[in-house]
DNA sequence: AAAAGCCCCTGGACGC
DNA sequence: TGCGTCCAGGGGCTTT
């Protein structure tokens, strides 16, 4: 599901609810998700107070009182909850719940806080996750040491995606998915940026270099296209598809903003094109482009 | 070292 | 209505 305007939109969600609040109850209702929950995973939680709730690339870190963070994954079909104690009231709560869509059973988290909000961690596939890790590891950990840049940060130029792309004989659709080299694209925003920079995503990556790995033209429409269309999603709240929603069960819009991504047979939507959005598979998984415009 | 597969899991859409 | 099949916002791990 959640790419990082989606990861954004969850974290912005529980921010006002999280920060600052203590956790005084843990409901851990299974034994793992796509991880076994950490050995004493709720009394490491129980009594913390978070401090900070940032996002790395997909993951969602919060830094708790302990100097612990908890990091959190949503995986493909992870989704939190919010119940403030003013929507407690049985018919309100039931009403919300219908609201969410969310099968319960699938609540397998539950973040209780001394406020008496309680955040509920939902997730059907369970390829999410939550682990914790200590202060010292929140850079140096497996997960993160690893990860590219931020592509909304100010790292993400034609210089660094000339560098990385240098001498590199993947397809662009895999370049944009490998986190390693940009942290927190996935299959909907890496079809939409390559859509915007009218680049193929089946091009050879090292044409975005020149031969001494100095940027191209290409490189140089690369970069505003990815920032753009992050931007424009996060302003929209993310896309929702199926079940995706906001912490606050509100709906992302971005998904009317889809130039390519489920668009197979449509009319492109470049004013000056003609072309067909054809889908084909890359790597075991679709893409979606333009193949008159994206060159 | 880089790249390609396999797999984890549930549920919704579709065809028969 | 009830199957069976395919597909889905990810990414860790294993194999080439």
């Amino acid at each position: 599901m959640p790419e990082l305007p989606e990861v954004e939109t969850v974290r912005c969600g529980l921010e006002p609810v999280l920060v600052g609040a203590t956790l005084c109850d843990i409901e851990v209702r299974r034994p793992n998700l796509r991880f076994p929950f950490p050995k004493a995973f709720r009394a490491q939680l129980k009594g913390a107070t978070v401090e900070r709730l940032n996002r790395r690339a997909k993951y969602l870190v919060a830094d708790l009182s302990n100097k612990k963070s908890l990091v959190m994954h949503l995986g493909m079909s992870g989704r939190f909850t919010i119940m403030v104690p003013n929507a407690t009231k049985l018919k309100d709560t039931a009403q919300f719940v219908q609201d969410t869509g969310a099968n319960p059973k699938h609540d397998h988290v539950v973040f209780h806080t001394s406020a008496g909000a309680t955040v509920t961690y939902n997730d059907p596939r369970r390829f999410g996750f939550m682990i914790l890790v200590d202060e010292h590891e929140r850079e140096t950990h497996k997960l993160f040491k690893n990860l590219g840049i931020e592509p909304l940060g100010n790292q993400l130029s034609a210089d660094f995606l000339a560098a990385r792309a240098h001498n590199k004989k993947t397809d662009l659709k895999a370049f944009l998915m490998d986190q390693r080299i940009v942290a927190g694209l996935g299959n909907i925003y890496v079809a939409e940026a390559l859509h915007r920079a009218k680049l193929n995503p089946t091009r050879i990556t090292s044409t975005l270099a020149t031969k001494t790995g100095k940027p191209t033209k290409l490189s140089d429409r690369l970069v505003p296209a990815i920032r753009d269309v992050l931007q424009d999603a996060i302003a929209a709240g993310g896309s929702t598809l199926k079940d995706y929603r906001a912490a606050d069960g509100a709906l992302g819009y971005f998904q009317h903003q889809f130039r390519v991504y489920g668009r197979e047979d449509e009319k492109c939507p470049r004013k000056t094109c003609d072309g067909r959005i054809k889908k084909i598979v890359q790597a075991g998984r679709s893409t979606f482009y333009c193949s008159r415009c994206q060159r």
